[in-house]
DNA sequence: AGCAATGAATGAGAAAAACTCATCATTTGG
DNA sequence: CCAAATGATGAGTTTTTCTCATTCATTGCT
């Protein structure tokens, strides 16, 4: 019944580089130990793994099945093993988007150390908004929409929309007196859309179904932009005070709609029980 | 990085016999071994995995997460080795309730047994009726009712409720002369009470939201409580076509109700690829 | 077409990991 | 309080895993 695991793992690893060789670079052995292995595997098991053809190497049909499984389980081994070891450290691990690190975390964070001398806080970037890295992060803190939020996840902020642009881009532009007039200028835009499609309706402006310009899902490099003059963005207050102070960027209208979206703190699952996560969660809480 | 996964291959065992010594059996190694693996371990990752109280251990915090995952992982790599070792062996593995494979199944499989000389079927019974080995079989058949059958499941063949019991158990209980009689009957019971509650609505007797009386996970059972005369149960055309004809139970009324329950055949996605898992899936459809 | 480069297969021997044995320590049930 | 049961530890052995040297097949280059 026993199928060596190193071999399992060793399949793994050619399943998902496509190649021995790069799968034993991987695993940094010698290619030849992945090429023993999986030839173990496949007389152990009575089936072919791999379609040998001609210098390089394809999933067979059954191959791709445990694949599929291999994946998935040294997935969670690598993610659970990896879990403990931070424990080991009282490390947290803080998934957050790049301005809210920038404007909100960073200002704060020594703060933090001072009265948490002993957690150790590692902060990554959440690279696709929605999806994948939630397995191995502690915590979440994810930009969403008031109304969308999960019914589980704290608010940390509130997020009013502005229209901002830099003082070059107005002045080349001409005089913008109404919401509408920004109907047909170039907009730098953020995932889905969103921002524009509620300022424009706070602002009391209906929209085309869907707006046109380019999406970016960095914030940071959106407010780049539009210091360069490249178009209007939708920034949020109060995380872009600064930059209206230092007058990177200026408000166009005065406008003060409540709140639309806001940072949200999301515990995950595999941190729960750990006291240090707790302290985390709390002092980011604290904050608000 | 790499923590051995021989080391937590012990680890999962001896969290999941609570005893390093059962780990031990279980592995087929030493006792010795497990221990030495359990400590490398809590060095490597530099946590306590086990609380050591006096003869016997205990998982920590720690260890009952980490146990969660290897759990999992194992158990995922476990599942997909033995299928492709089935595959290899073109092994089908069916899993049926006890009355479908006496009833029905046995009775066709010399038919199957001609028709595909190769391909291997395994029959498990279905333990828990909704439950849990779904992971490691190819092909399900289930018993539901018709109107919660799942959307991707094939009806094999529909099912009439009957009341039925022993000539015995009639004889002794005088003269049932209509439906409501068998209120106050002592009845065997199926898991959620199907049967009765749909045979009393479809005889328009109005029932009581719940009824009592044992309730059997084995038809077979059942069946035979009724030929021992330890009460009326509802039993299944045409499944008890045979028990019907040699007397051993006999039908209360003469009534025809169209089916309400049936059994399906649910492929599972694991064995959706296979062929050999495609043509038993059209030979049972076949036999319908 | 010819030739170098790339990637994989194979077998024998070396290195490393996993396992056992012998022994000791601690707890628990009668 | 003793016997049985469970785990810990260290040294030594066995097994597994890995590497080295070599061969084979394919592909890209000029």
């Amino acid at each position: 019944m026993t199928a060596s695991l190193t071999a399992l793992r060793a399949f793994d690893a050619a399943a998902r580089n496509g190649s021995f060789r790069a799968a034993a670079a991987d695993l940094t052995v010698t290619p030849t130990a992945v090429s023993h292995h999986i030839r173990g595997l496949e007389d152990q098991l009575g089936v072919k793994l791999f379609r040998r053809e001609g210098r390089d190497v394809a999933l067979t049909e059954d191959g791709r099945r445990l694949a599929h499984a291999t994946n998935q389980a040294f997935g969670l081994l690598d993610n659970a093993v990896q879990s403990l070891r931070r424990s080991a450290r009282k490390a947290v691990r803080v998934s957050a988007g790049p301005i809210f690190t920038a404007r909100w975390l960073m200002p704060r964070i020594s703060d933090f150390w001072e009265a948490h001398r002993e957690i150790e806080l590692e902060v990554v970037p959440a690279r696709h908004p929605g999806a994948p890295d939630r397995e191995n992060v502690d915590i979440v803190i994810s930009w969403d929409r008031i109304a969308d939020m999960a019914s589980d996840a704290v608010k940390l902020i509130e997020l009013s929309p502005v229209a901002i642009a830099s003082q070059d881009f107005i002045a080349k532009q001409g005089p913008i007196e109404r919401p509408e007039d920004l109907l047909t200028l170039p907009k730098l835009h953020q995932r889905n859309h969103w921002g524009w499609l509620d300022w424009f309706e706070a602002m009391g402006v209906s929209t085309p179904d869907i707006l046109h310009g380019p999406i970016f899902e960095d914030a940071n490099a959106l407010l780049r932009g539009a210091a360069e003059s490249q178009g209007v963005i939708i920034g949020w207050l109060p995380l872009i005070d600064q930059d209206l102070a230092e007058h990177r960027v200026v408000r166009i209208f005065e406008e003060r709609i409540t709140p639309t979206h806001g940072y949200f703190v999301d515990v995950q699952h595999t941190g729960r029980a750990r006291s240090e996560v707790r302290e985390v969660e709390e002092w980011l809480i604290a904050q608000s």
